[in-house]
DNA sequence: GGGCCGTACTG
DNA sequence: CAGTACG
DNA sequence: GCCC
């Protein structure tokens, strides 16, 4: 998994062992923190070993593939803090050098990133691949369990797997489970349970803020509750915040008093009517109209009882809806910009490397998603956790996810994160299952066969082309996108449409459109007004944004519908880009829709997925087929079950993303509230 | 104990 | 079809 | 995992 930065990609994972393994590296040095001496002796070594030293400058040179600093507040004090927060690139610690230079072969850096890791380098930073259930912020990258040096330096494994890896991985899991028990026991029986942390740790904790992904956490983390001197007299004052924090959610305490905060009962506020403020829509969301929804969507509840018809879920769309007015679904987004999720950043780490592992590794995906909704309410906090009671109550945070919180709080980690990092097989499915293309299953058949490094896929030759391209670009792949850069290329892809398709309507939805400050990739939505325009168009941009360097690797192309009129008409491509002048790799998706379909393609590839998931139970609530094509009465055939409910003939017609929440009856959110 | 979004491509 | 992907 |  040795990545050549930016010299040469193609040979990401084949770097030349000792001589000139620093080919295609060009690094800055940030002085500071260590003996000047020492530096200048990397230096020639690097050199020696074909890198390149470049000077720091005042800003982060271009051509630069490593910034190398001590750690982050020289980083920092040098660059300042945007330019740090924003470079894509590796900043690392000379630990990686050292290492580097230790084992004769380019490490991966992620380890070593000065803005995560611990000085150990085994808490470096999470890969967290821009799958889906992510919540996008940069701040809640989970941390990462591969990569550590030396999980790099182990031989070719054999490939004698004892046991199938899913028995092995289950094992895995329970294990992680007993111990978490096991200790949580100690803890209580001992009466050991810290709830520390009011304060933030000393005056250099706020220069010791990292900005894209927490600090290290773990046995010798950076990370750990601050002292709990002052928790008592604080606790009024951090009281009052937590509940006016769930007010703000629109959860309300019934019948609490001061003593019996965590006891609280809670439920969620009925929406408030403000019918007034949306327009009444002209073509099939007047409020004629919703009652019958409503009144069909009753039935069917009601129905649904007797027949085995859709509960659950359903019916708690239907308990919204079921209320005047429109509903707000902010409900766990703190008013005001006061969310803060730098003060629960140890926290949300751990939470974020627990949701990565249910998922890539395990692939248990509902529990994945269920951390990734707890981070969601964690992240829009206004104030620092201090107790896991102060969480109590919150959507999405259950009884298991308290317990966690709870020895995140004592410990600054959990045993079962400790229990799943340590294990090799859980690490191995992990870096496997954060290939693009590669799943849990997938993974799990690579470790079976007696995989256990990254770089050694390159050979299996039963991976497809995708995947053999997620592997030789993994690390690009997760590296973040700047804002403004994002800016910049969609800037190009729209100048590049137009020429080809003048009037032509590109926007980059996805996290970039909700204003995220990075991106994991771009999600470029196509339309032309005139709503024939578009035709065929994907295929030539594709091409003509591969003339000129743009658009690199492929992923997935889909079949050319627009060009003919079978489907629904919708061009799809996958693929890699480069930012002009640099060779780091970022994803780049492509969606062309008919001008009909837009509004629901813009909504549904700005997301998050999070809202969109709400909105087609909404609708589902409401009669009603929500999806990126658009929005149809739903038809119940005799006898089907709720997964096969057919289409009814013409979508309900929605221009505007505004048409398609009025018509659900969901106030309308601005792109960048769209962060549930 | 059951539900948890809906769709599209690959092999 | 299962697996993986997208938000 | 959470929620009903």
């Amino acid at each position: 998994m040795v990545r050549k930065a930016q010299g040469s990609p193609a040979k990401a994972l084949t770097a030349p062992a000792g001589h000139g393994m620093f080919e295609g590296v060009r690094a800055v040095f940030v002085e500071g923190g260590i003996l000047g001496k020492r530096i200048e002796i990397w230096k020639k070594r690097l050199i020696g070993l074909g890198g390149q030293v470049l000077d720091p400058g005042k800003r982060i040179p271009r051509e630069a593939t490593h910034i190398l600093a001590a750690d982050a507040e020289r980083l920092i004090k040098q660059y300042g803090r945007e330019q740090v927060e924003e470079s894509p690139l590796f900043l690392v610690s000379f630990g990686w050098l050292e290492e580097s230079l230790a084992q004769g072969k380019l490490l991966p850096p992620n380890a070593y990133r000065v803005f995560s890791s611990s000085r150990s380098g085994s808490a470096g930073r999470s890969p967290a691949r821009s799958r889906s259930a992510s919540p996008d912020t940069a701040q809640s990258r989970g941390g990462n369990l591969l990569e550590s040096p030396t999980a790099s330096a182990q031989p070719p494994a054999p490939k004698t797997p004892a046991t199938s890896a899913q028995k092995r991985l289950r094992e895995a899991h329970e294990r992680a489970e007993d111990l978490a028990a096991e200790v949580r026991e100690d803890n209580e029986q001992s009466g050991a349970v810290a709830l520390v942390g009011a304060e933030d740790e000393g005056g250099e904790s706020s220069e010791r803020r990292e900005g894209e992904g927490g600090q290290g956490f773990g046995l010798q983390g950076d990370w750990r509750p601050g002292g709990g001197d002052k928790q008592l007299e604080k606790w009024g004052e951090v009281r009052n915040d937590v509940t006016k924090e769930k007010e703000a959610m629109g959860i309300r305490p019934l019948g609490s008093t001061a003593e019996a905060i965590g006891r609280e009962v809670m439920r969620i506020e009925p929406p408030r009517g403000n019918a007034t403020e949306q327009p009444t829509h002209s073509g099939g969301g007047s409020d004629e109209d919703h009652e019958i929804l409503l009144r069909a969507a009753k039935r069917a509840r009601i129905e649904g009882a007797d027949s085995g018809k859709p509960q659950g879920g359903l019916e708690r769309a239907l308990v919204e809806v079921n209320e005047e007015g429109f509903l707000d679904l902010r409900e766990n987004q703190t008013p005001a910009g006061m969310a803060n999720p730098e003060l629960n950043r140890g926290l949300l780490k751990v939470l974020g490397e627990l949701k990565d592992i249910y998922r890539d590794a395990f692939g248990d995906d509902r529990r994945s998603f269920s951390y990734y909704k707890a981070i969601s309410v964690v992240e829009n906090l206004s104030f620092k956790v201090t107790s896991a009671e102060q969480l109590k109550g919150l959507p999405s945070i259950g009884r298991s996810l308290l317990d966690v919180v709870r020895d995140i709080l004592g410990t600054g980690t959990t045993p079962r994160l400790l229990a799943l990092k340590n294990d090799p097989m859980v690490r191995a499915l992990f870096e496997f299952g954060s290939v693009w293309g590669i799943g849990p299953v997938t993974a799990r058949k690579l470790y079976d066969m007696g995989y256990r490094k990254l770089e050694e896929l390159e050979k299996e030759p039963s991976l497809t082309q995708a995947q053999r391209t997620g592997v030789k670009f993994f690390y690009d792949i997760q590296q973040r996108i700047p804002r403004h850069e994002a800016a910049e290329m969609e800037a190009l892809v729209q100048r590049v449409a137009t020429e080809l398709c003048p009037g032509i309507e590109v926007l980059c939805g996805g996290s970039y459109r909700r204003g995220k400050a990075t991106c994991g990739d771009m999600d470029m939505v196509l339309t032309h007004p005139d709503g024939h325009s578009h035709k065929g168009l994907l295929p030539k941009l594709v091409a003509r944004l591969k003339e000129i360097d743009f658009v690199t690797e492929d992923l997935l192309v889909g079949p050319s519908h627009s060009a003919d009129d079978s489907d629904h008409g919708v061009d799809t491509y996958f693929g890699l880009c480069k930012y002009p002048g640099r060779e780091l790799r970022h994803r780049i998706d492509f969606k062309v829709y008919p001008r009909d379909q837009h509004a629901f393609g813009l909504l549904a590839w700005t997301g998050n997925d999070v809202l969109n998931r709400r909105l087609r139970l909404i609708a589902s609530a409401q009669q009603l087929h929500l999806n990126d094509h658009g929005m149809y009465p739903a038809i119940y055939r005799e006898g089907d079950s709720v997964h096969n409910v057919s289409r009814g003939s013409e979508s309900v017609p929605c221009y505007t993303e505004r048409d398609i929440f009025r018509t659900l009856r969901v106030k309308y959110l601005e792109p960048k509230e769209r962060n549930l």
